[in-house]
DNA sequence: GCAATAAGTATGAAAATTCATATAATTTGG
DNA sequence: CCAAATTATATGAATTTTCATACTTATTGC
């Protein structure tokens, strides 16, 4: 038999309902609120924040393929394409033919991109290590861990995590 | 004096580099891989992602007003208004007037919509029950408090969260 | 009770994103 | 070595999404 009724109408507040305590929601929202402001900040800087996404994957390891960029920047490809050239036209990175695989198109900081890029960089930082510190208890040491643990098992290979090569 | 060297040209894979490491770029990614799967499920179902969010909100609590539905469900305010009338155009849900004040239009589910609502947060309920046994050691437990920290944290009250009332 | 302000929703027009697919270059299998 | 399959990028066209703002209805402060 199951519990004492099976007609769940009555009290529609059970407990605080589905979705705010569902891991997928939380996900989604945590993000969204923890980066509200940094990409305000970026769009201060005139980029978009998939733009800034790229500039930072360029600043860590620059010439990465579009391919490859759209999948750690978490942009459809053809999307990027069209990003990366306006970022070309407006002078942040240049697009270059790989000689070994005519196919593949990299992408490289310009001068100007770069020191934009070590500018947010440097104010992603700062900014992450004022948001951890807001998390009293251990929260904020344990979120990062469980985040990429989360990660390393969903996608192994590192498609999404700038894996030197995936 | 500094390690080894102060100029960090030679050896590009410094540890492993900024982004990779990054709270928000841990966030969105997470986000993304552990949503994937899911949404589309929800695909074939027939909804985009936005159009889920608001059946699943609506499932927990009926007759929410659009402003409300929009923040809670990530959606900007514009985009939720034409996807509640398309949803109401494909019987998913009715708006209906706030009789108390005119202004407000609160969004109900049709029967049609609770169906699918109910068994898309039974699809849910177990997608994430699975996801979390995967997660080995302590993190998945970790996971949605942190998380819940978090938001809790930069969203103090709950526009974000379903609170009763905000 | 009224003017001014705010809140809730809708909407036009511009911009963006997506989807399917074209094109080109490489790799694979036989 | 060749045909078929695969990979990388680009692009047209439809759909979405955004942004600013119009409207309408409430609320506030005098």
């Amino acid at each position: 038999m199951q519990p004492p009724e099976t007609v769940p109408s009555e009290d529609e507040t059970q407990g605080k309902g589905f979705v705010s305590d569902y891991l997928l929601y939380l996900l989604a929202a945590a993000s969204e609120a923890a980066s509200a402001q940094f990409h305000a900040h970026v769009r201060t800087h005139g980029l978009r924040v998939p733009e800034w996404r790229v500039l930072a994957w360029l600043h860590d390891r620059d010439g990465a393929m579009i391919t490859r960029l759209a999948r750690i920047s978490l942009i459809e490809q053809s999307r990027l394409t069209r990003i990366i050239i306006q970022m070309e036209e407006r002078g942040l990175v240049i697009r270059k033919g790989d000689t070994r695989d005519r196919r593949r198109v990299r992408v490289h900081l310009t001068d100007t991109g770069r020191q934009i890029a070590e500018q947010l960089v440097t104010d992603a930082r700062a900014h992450e290590t004022a948001l951890l510190a807001q998390l009293e208890g251990g929260d904020g040491a344990r979120l990062k861990p469980a985040l990429a643990a989360l990660l390393a098992r969903l996608d192994p290979d590192g498609q999404t995590r700038g894996e030197p090569d995936a």
